[in-house]
DNA sequence: CCGTATCCGATCCGATACTG
DNA sequence: CAGTATCGGATCGGATACGG
């Protein structure tokens, strides 16, 4: 693979830049690592994943199956039982979500500190709007 | 470092659930990879990141300043210009971003492949839908 | 040149209700 | 249990106009 080029320049059709939406959200990186351990079901999925609601999971729960990241299997028991697993695609993934997620533990407080200087410098006598962004 | 957990939970209040929607955008990414090489102007930014437009551009940049990854210096000269530098937090970023670029390059064509066979699997005999998200 | 302000359509998102 | 359908509010994002 070769190192990203000087002045790299993102041309509308370049393939990385849509890709990217589509997997590089919250909901898809947690519920990757949620399924890390193994299959689960998707109130299950819901449980650990606080805050998010039925309608937002099953979305991207679709997407995550329809770009190959995970499998949905159907177990027909009287009520039926849903059971989403990774696929070894879905693992390849976790390896660059997880430098980002322990990026973020390790960066947060210099992150914060940041926005403390910056809310200081501009939004010190002007709008609280800054810190709504 | 320690490992993720075993069915890890996220919590309402986890602070890298916040953090990851921040810094994790297409844009984002877009921007410290152009800023890579050196330090640039507005619109020589602009000019590498086709189809953005001001408005998103200006967001983007604003967040990036507040959260601490580049900085901003105003140029006195006749029409203001304005330098956009990658600070070292940025820098620390851009390795986890570079491992996700690259992740979507190697993974492209098994995504493509996935998303027709579901495609095929679920929208053969339906809506259109399916593919526009 | 580098923004900010405003308007407006498209989209997301949560809450709710309903189904097999 | 695991969804789908629908609706209204919030938010995003582009286009345009204007200011330092």
């Amino acid at each position: 693979m070769p190192p990203l080029d000087k002045r790299h320049c993102f041309s509308v059709h370049c393939p990385s830049r849509l890709l990217f939406d589509q997997i590089a959200d919250k909901w898809s990186m947690m519920v990757l690592t949620v399924l890390d351990p193994g299959p689960a079901r998707f109130n299950e999925i819901k449980r650990n994943l606080q805050g998010v609601t039925q309608k937002a999971l099953t979305q991207c729960l679709r997407r995550l199956e329809r770009n190959g990241l995970i499998l949905r299997r159907v177990i027909p028991t009287s009520p039926v039982g849903v059971e989403y697993e990774i696929t070894p695609l879905g693992r390849s993934l976790q390896g660059p979500f997880k430098a980002l997620y322990i990026w973020t533990l390790q960066n947060l407080a210099e992150v914060d500190r940041a926005r403390a200087e910056f809310d200081t410098r501009n939004g010190g006598g002007g709008s609280a709007a800054a810190k709504a962004a």
